[in-house]
DNA sequence: CAGATTTACTACGTCTGCCGTACTATGTTT
DNA sequence: AAACATAGTACGGCAGACGTAGTAAATCTG
């Protein structure tokens, strides 16, 4: 069983969270479960990894916080929501671009085997 | 003009050595210019990733030094070449593996947008 | 033939993102 | 009542990439 390190991902979680930020705000425990979801179960994101994100993040203005309840109603825990900025979805176009490179650039090292 | 990171090829910077490596034994200097040429000039490793890489794959085995002149009759300077061992071989396509699977993954998160 | 450039490295310290471990504290299910 | 899911925070360590700098021989260039 292949498994994705850190070394290879890194650089790319933040392209994630953006990802999922870009349809709605949302918050950490859910953004966890939607990238497990997303992506077919091959890679979960670690909490770690994923706050410390969150911070750098709204730290450099790719994303805003706000405190909302669970339901409207009152009830319940309060949650920390993300919601992406301008600034944040110009970023997040521009990891797209570089994605499109790198991957040219990866592929003319690798050796594909199909299937097996 | 878009940037590959260096968050971004980190654990790859490995993979395309090795791949230089798999063709035949070669040492820092040529390596790093084979790396621009392969990768159409869109990619430059620097000096000091490309030596600390050769330090870490020696110590983990997946690659093996000699020291060789440049002419074989002896004149010219002396280069440390390197050479991939059988762990190294494997390495290489675990990693090829690995980028498989990861592309799948990342591009559940990316947009493309064409050209333009 | 002197100076610039290319070749071929080594040393050292810093930065950053990822991760392990641990802890807190509701809410919900069995 | 206990277990599990939800929703985080705190803290420290690690490893790979990189900036800066320096050495030194070979080769090209005016």
């Amino acid at each position: 069983m292949v498994a994705i390190s850190s070394d290879v991902i890194r650089g790319y979680n933040d392209t994630m969270i953006l990802s999922i930020l870009k349809k709605e705000p949302s918050y950490g425990y859910s953004i966890s479960k939607q990238i497990k979801t997303i992506s077919d179960g091959k890679y979960a994101i670690k909490e770690t990894t994923l706050y410390s994100a969150f911070t750098r993040m709204e730290k450099n203005e790719y994303i805003e916080s706000f405190v909302a309840e669970q339901s409207p109603d009152g009830n319940g825990k309060k949650r920390t929501y993300y919601r992406i900025t301008d600034k944040g979805l110009e970023y997040y176009d521009s990891k797209c671009e570089e994605w499109e490179l790198t991957k040219e650039v990866v592929e003319n090292f690798i050796e594909y085997k199909g299937e097996e």
